[in-house]
DNA sequence: AAAAAAG
């Protein structure tokens, strides 16, 4: 299957070719004639299926002709974070170069001049979070009458945010005789409610199994205490195979604590969540995505559907209290075919958490015990065995072993085992990965060694900023330079 | 319990 044979124009065949991708994936190939027919879809699939242009595409085709009114958008795209929305701005400027598409986008945290201007001005693509969206409308700065074409994207995500009534209410605003297109990860009975209400005879697409996680990630969970969670942090961090990582926090404090811990360590790291002005939250995207710092500490703002390229490793710092969080984390490694590894740090109280999201994923989640290992030299402590050729030795879980290691003191921890029959695809494809930004300018070995946890370390800017990417195709990742959200004519 | 989104 060749995106050639999808039915979609020339001019956007040119601009998918630019971007690299040959290959529709199986969302795409199985969405896009849909679309293409004007028919209604519910997709049901994960992020990093493809699923952002498997709508982009046939959009910016359906929208080719015809003209847009002042305060008329002929289409709109419903997001449920600003980076979402942000992301699919990106993925219409990318393929949409070709064509001469006007776009605005409407999310909070940014002045609403440029917003109301472009909207004058009329747009053939609206991209908004539902505040903003609303905001707007409540001001009469939007009519919806002449929008036929409705995304409604992360349906179960805008469920967990309390949005359904928007997008609702907002339904209700467009005309009857729309294309709507609604996508989600899971289909929960409001969402199934939603889409039998404002969708006619859709279609359904499922690519992945929901809830499911992604073969390509390597998982394990890391039983520690509280108070050995920096520790046991740092020495996984410290490992050779860390190129970068995300690293989750339940509260906005612990992001802004550990992200403060990581710094004063000397790690390149920097942090995003909710209470952060938006432009601060861009820049540090930013930063990560060029490479500038390697580890991002984060809130569940960045827990879903962020496609960043070549992640080579999620951590939670706490286990997430919803386990449909754990499969959205964990999946911001892994992209696109790439591998990925998620470690999370579990203590004795999370015992039920985890159970649950071993419940949702079904399968087990290997151990990973990381023992305090003093200031010893990590060649010393077996590295090199511990990964390859050991026997498969499931370990259930179980009460007794979240408790069980001892908190690692002051010193350096190390792992020491890892007891695993979880999918290790990563290991056959190891040698082929990027080449990971820190590789070359790092310390010699020996003197690695000799400081386990340091790895990732050295100060902020003298490293070589390269991005961390990787040769896979992906769904239209957000690479390029972080929107200026501006409102901007495509094409140009 | 938290986070997100309008300010």
């Amino acid at each position: 299957m060749n995106f050639a044979d999808l039915g979609l124009s020339d001019e956007l065949l040119r601009a998918v070719e630019t971007s690299g991708y040959t290959q529709p994936t199986a969302i795409q190939a199985a969405a896009i004639p849909s679309v293409l027919m004007m028919r209604d879809l519910i997709g049901i699939a994960q992020t990093g299926t493809g699923k952002t242009a498997s709508f982009v595409l046939p959009m910016i085709d359906i929208l080719a002709h015809g003209r847009s009114r002042a305060r008329m958008p002929r289409s709109l795209i419903l997001e449920p974070t600003r980076e979402l929305a942000a992301q699919v701005a990106e993925n219409f400027e990318k393929y949409g170069k070709n064509h001469k598409l006007s776009m605005a986008l409407l999310i909070g945290g940014v002045q609403m001049g440029d917003q109301v201007k472009a909207l004058e001005k009329g747009v053939d693509v609206l991209i908004a979070t539902p505040g903003r969206l609303m905001d707007l409308f409540g001001r009469g700065k939007i009519l919806l009458t002449g929008c036929e074409l409705l995304v409604i994207d992360e349906a179960d995500r805008m469920l967990d945010m309390g949005f359904i009534p928007d997008i609702e209410e907002i339904c209700t605003k467009l005309p009857k005789n729309r294309q709507t297109l609604l996508f989600s990860a899971t289909m929960p009975p409001p969402i199934k409610k939603l889409a039998d209400r404002f969708l006619s005879n859709p279609k359904t697409i499922e690519v992945a199994r929901p809830a499911s996680t992604n073969a390509n990630i390597t998982q394990a969970l890391v039983p520690t205490t509280t108070r050995g969670k920096r520790d046991v942090l740092t020495t996984l961090l410290g490992q050779d195979e860390v190129a970068n990582a995300i690293i989750f926090c339940n509260r906005k404090t612990t992001v802004r604590d550990l992200n403060k811990a990581l710094r004063q360590s000397g790690f390149r790291s920097g942090e995003i969540h909710g209470d952060m002005e938006q432009p601060q939250r861009i820049a540090e995207l930013d930063l990560f995505k060029s490479g500038a710092i390697n580890i991002l500490v984060a809130s569940d703002v960045a827990a879903r559907g962020l496609d960043i390229k070549g992640v080579s490793h999620v951590f939670n710092y706490d286990a997430p209290w919803h386990p449909d969080d754990y499969v959205h984390r964990i999946g911001r490694t892994g992209r696109a075919g790439a591998t990925g590894t998620a470690y999370t740090l579990i203590t004795a109280e999370d015992a039920e958490n985890i159970e649950n999201i071993e419940k949702l994923t079904g399968q087990s989640i290997p151990r990973l015990e990381v023992a305090p290992a003093g200031r010893a030299p990590r060649r010393e402590t077996g590295r090199e065995d511990t990964r390859e050729d050991r026997p498969a030795r499931p370990r259930r879980g179980s009460a007794a072993r979240s408790e069980a290691p001892a908190a690692p003191t002051e010193a350096a921890a190390a792992p020491v085992e890892t007891s695993t029959d979880a999918p290790r695809a990563d290991r056959a494809r190891r040698d082929d990965r990027a080449p990971r930004p820190d590789r070359d300018a790092r310390a010699p070995r020996d003197e690695r060694s000799q400081r386990p946890d340091r790895a990732a370390r050295p100060a902020r800017d003298d490293r070589p900023r390269r991005a961390p990417d990787i040769d896979a195709p992906d769904d239209g990742g957000w690479n390029g330079p972080v929107p200026s959200f501006l409102n901007q004519k495509l094409g140009a």
